[in-house]
DNA sequence: ACTTTATTGTTCAGTGTTGAACATTATTGG
DNA sequence: CCAATAATGTTCAACACTGAACAATAAAGT
């Protein structure tokens, strides 16, 4: 790369992904401070939305659903477990599977973090055109798709 | 919340969000794939981008540009300095202030990576019409907007 | 000139995430 | 039926990030 090559802020491209990476770091920070009275963070979140909605999940798929790591989940289920928030129990069939249940009070604070979030983000995207959260939100579905195909291409 | 309430992936700018957040995370993960073979990640990257950029930076002035803490620099930089990528100074006015430039390896590093980046970035993207990255950065800019005046109103 | 307040960088303890290695269990193949 | 391979969850050590507290220095106020 010499004085005469281009940098990298010179591509449109590159600079308009640059303002979506900084728009998330923004959007998920205000996210973690906006938890912090119900003593969950992100990740825990993530979490309890999709123990909400898929009741009975395993670690498994719940780090594959995340796009993380089995031993993250094996990091903070437990200590989500010793909280109060989910129920991890054996699989009727598979004994190396866990299935995870929310308890009530995990119901209750998903419920309560759900609206947390949901307003956040409606407030922060109101002045956006829905036409256009739309198109965005297809660009990014198309993005999803190149990137989980270089997964599936590296193995 | 009731039965008749409705959830979040009933909005679609919360939907949209959503597939924002996967669409970040997936591409910093392929990012910090592609970055392993010159031994550095992701923030890594950052920091030596923006010393790239702008020569003399303070710590200060660096964590307020990647949105990190303090803390996070005064950890990140000493091993960045030992790996002889940068190199701190004190200030010529202010003995508080440490001012922090590339080595000739770390701008080395930085141009190998910056290449990387880019060509991540602009495969990932290319699919996608230059007008509609353009809207996106657009709103993006906005969100921001709205997220860092949240931050003053919290001050 | 001196006191008070603010700024810069450091240290600390805690936390989420990673990838490799491992143990246990299930599936596949011969 | 048994060996080989794959799947699930755990442990480990390392790392980036956080927010609070602190020390040293600069700026503001009296």
């Amino acid at each position: 790369m010499n004085k005469n090559q281009s940098l990298p802020w010179d591509h449109p491209r590159f600079r308009s992904w640059i303002a979506v990476a900084r728009a998330c770091q923004l959007m998920q920070q205000s996210l973690g401070r906006s938890l912090a009275d119900l003593d969950i963070k992100t990740p825990h979140l993530d979490i309890l939305i999709n123990l909400y909605r898929f009741e009975g999940i395993s670690q498994q798929e719940l780090a594959r659903k995340l796009l993380v790591g089995r031993s993250n989940m094996s990091m903070l289920l437990p200590q989500m477990e010793k909280r109060g928030l989910i129920e991890r129990r054996g699989d009727d069939k598979d004994k190396r599977v866990l299935r995870l249940y929310l308890t009530e009070e995990g119901r209750s604070v998903t419920e309560r973090a759900m609206v947390i979030q949901t307003d956040l983000i409606d407030r922060v995207l109101s002045p956006e055109p829905i036409d256009q959260c739309m198109a965005m939100a297809s660009s990014m579905e198309r993005i999803i798709g190149v990137l989980q195909q270089d997964l599936r291409d590296e193995d």
